[in-house]
DNA sequence: GGCCAAACTGATAGCGTTACCATTGCTTCG
DNA sequence: CGAAGCAATGGTAACGCTATCAGTTTGGCC
């Protein structure tokens, strides 16, 4: 009996006959893109084995799929996205809460994010919080939404109660870019501390010896780190850490003015500025133009994170290159993983991936003019 | 019969117990979030009945409706994307091709954009173009990846080949900012030419006769658009439009740097540069600084377009807000109607939405020093 | 009080896909 | 030479929701 109907199914399979028998479209259909179904009878298979060649699934024998993969080429069929994440069971979203941060960060981040998370076949919803929302209507919300775990980019990642809320929650998160110490929380970033160090070797290197420092928002823990890595090249290289020579500074243009402003106007002014980001470099460039100091034949500057601000000014700046997309992606992966495995109920320890940087050569840096090497104050 | 299950439902409704015999859970089922079958249960109606409540259909009772809202709150109930889409048969997907426009742009555009898709449940697949890919090849891979229609913010949309390529692959597009004469193609924009008129025209209220212009890439149509708002605010008011004072930009900061230099360069300069995007501006202002001059004191320097760079160099830059999140959101939204038309058999035409710009008075423009009003060359 | 329309609510049948077994046709081994 | 094993494929039943149409109330009116 069912070998009979195989038989036919078999004798049928190279005509269109069962495509047009099959066409009694429901009235519920609405475009009419070819199902699986389609691709099936048209192959002369069944859906189960086209679903298994669309999946890659090493099972199928070469001439099966070879079929199949022809079907779908001539039906140019694409699988429901909708269907198969209602029929696989496994419906995540992830929440991406973000929270000021400069435009060019936040866009790589978007794309890197969107990517993976289409890959890797999960939702994003993209959050913005205001200052003014109550964290805990923003977990509320979250949870309203169905959202399953959530990404935060900096500044987000250290702000305790955010975090603090989610945990409480029983939402898992990733931390990104955040200096903080391995904690439970999961976490992607850059060895914010070795960069800096790496950047201030290398102004060393150039033959500067009085090397401002304008230090970044003391909200943020990459702030802390990057100045551990700058007292720490200091201090190999046996050169004092002055205070006069640094300033605080907020990781804005605006309190980078005032910072190279304060750094400048010293009698003894140092022959290199280091920024903790590029948007502070700038505004050191800025006004070294204006004080009538060539960049960087008078002064030299370097920066951190090479936003696009980094290559939009002149001279273009010497910085520190952070990968923001890849941190964005790896983000989204640890986040599918950890919370795949939560579903499966063994609950691994929180990861945490530190990506490489990259220190970028530009314009902006050269060897001091006068003094090559004092040393004292 | 009918009526004796009714009144068991209804004398059942208040206890736990239905939810308890429905505990049955399938082994497919993997997260065990509610369903709406569990909060019809508990609610004591019908599924179909939560559906409209969830859906906000006004043909349900308060009373009833009541109910299931206070069903859901006890359930913590959120609907699932993936039956949604699937069950109401239109699965829509649109995609979002961007070229390196400035990063400010893209992240404000992004988010728009991806708020508005979630607000009416149609997927947003963001898609890089490269320079080096062909054109053919990114239709097709749209194709192949089920998009229904497209996005496409500048430099996009004046791209003639890809408007084409799009057209005759039949994937409907929405131009963003473009500043092409209103076509077959779907459209989102500002009136390019009335800001331009409009910032030209306070220039000249300020008391500036000699007003330098920077014009943007001639890639992009609303270049075009905006000198000749320029042009028209200066003939209306009786001034000569001087081809020495006007300079050819790229909407890069670099070629603003040039533009600016060549225009400061001249022996009577103007009192006023207006460039075509604040990346020229603010390039300008650098310009300005390094020739000693003060802006607004000596020099005042106007944008367009509102980016962040207008607010984080200072003097913050007077310039023409777009509203690039608004109009991220109704692209979407003209996409999607033209859409539903689409599908609907009855094909409207195009839409073309125009939405207001305005002048954001900021710290770069002030009245010219001297010379009041001379007005000849 | 009874009748009719209008307002509500429910039963049923999918939407397109995949998980889970059952089945088939072969090969291989005792 | 038949049983067992294996690889490839198919059947069936969900996944969670909504469209459609068929009830069932409800309220107004005589």
């Amino acid at each position: 009996m069912t070998n009979d109907v195989a038989a036919i199914l078999a004798a049928t399979s190279s005509i269109e006959s069962i495509a047009a028998l099959s066409d009694t479209r429901s009235s519920r259909r609405q475009r009419n893109a070819p199902t699986i179904n389609d691709v099936a009878a048209h192959a002369g298979v069944s859906p189960m084995t086209v679903s298994r060649v669309i999946n890659g699934e090493q099972v199928v024998r070469a001439a099966t799929r070879a079929k199949v993969d022809a079907a779908i080429v001539a039906l140019n069929y694409a699988p429901s996205a909708a269907a198969r994440t209602l029929a696989g069971g496994d419906e995540t979203r992830i929440g991406l809460l973000y929270s000021n941060p400069s435009s060019s960060y936040l866009s790589e981040f978007l794309v890197g994010s969107l990517d993976q998370a289409s890959r890797s076949s999960v939702d994003l919803v993209v959050e913005k919080w205001d200052e003014e929302t109550s964290i805990a209507s923003v977990v509320a919300h979250l949870l309203r939404g169905r959202i399953d775990g959530v990404i935060l980019p900096p500044p987000l990642c250290d702000l305790d109660e955010m975090v603090e809320a989610l945990d409480k929650a029983g939402i898992p998160a990733v931390a990104v870019a955040s200096g903080r110490a391995p904690s439970a929380l999961a976490a992607v970033s850059i060895d914010d501390r070795q960069a800096a160090y790496e950047m201030t070797r290398h102004l060393i290197a150039l033959g500067h010896s009085r090397i401002g420092f304008i230090k970044g928002n003391p909200n943020q823990t990459a702030s802390a780190r990057r100045f551990e890595g700058y007292v720490a090249a200091l201090t190999e290289a046996n050169l004092p850490v002055q205070d006069e020579l640094i300033a605080q500074g907020y990781f804005t243009y605006r309190s980078g003015l005032d910072a190279a402003e304060h750094i400048l106007a010293l009698l003894d002014p140092p022959t290199a500025i280091f920024a903790s980001n590029d948007d502070m470099a700038a505004a050191t460039v800025a006004i070294a133009h204006r004080s009538g100091l060539d960049v960087p034949g008078d002064l030299t500057v370097c920066g951190f994170d090479d936003t696009s601000l980094a290559t939009t000014i002149w001279p273009e700046l010497t910085t520190i290159r952070q990968p923001i997309s890849a941190m964005a992606r790896a983000a989204v992966e640890v986040l599918v993983r950890q919370l795949k495995g939560r579903r499966s109920g063994d609950a691994e320890a929180a990861e945490h991936l530190v990506l490489d940087h990259a220190l970028i050569r530009r314009q902006s840096d050269a060897a001091p003019r006068i003094r090559p090497r004092l040393g004292g104050r």
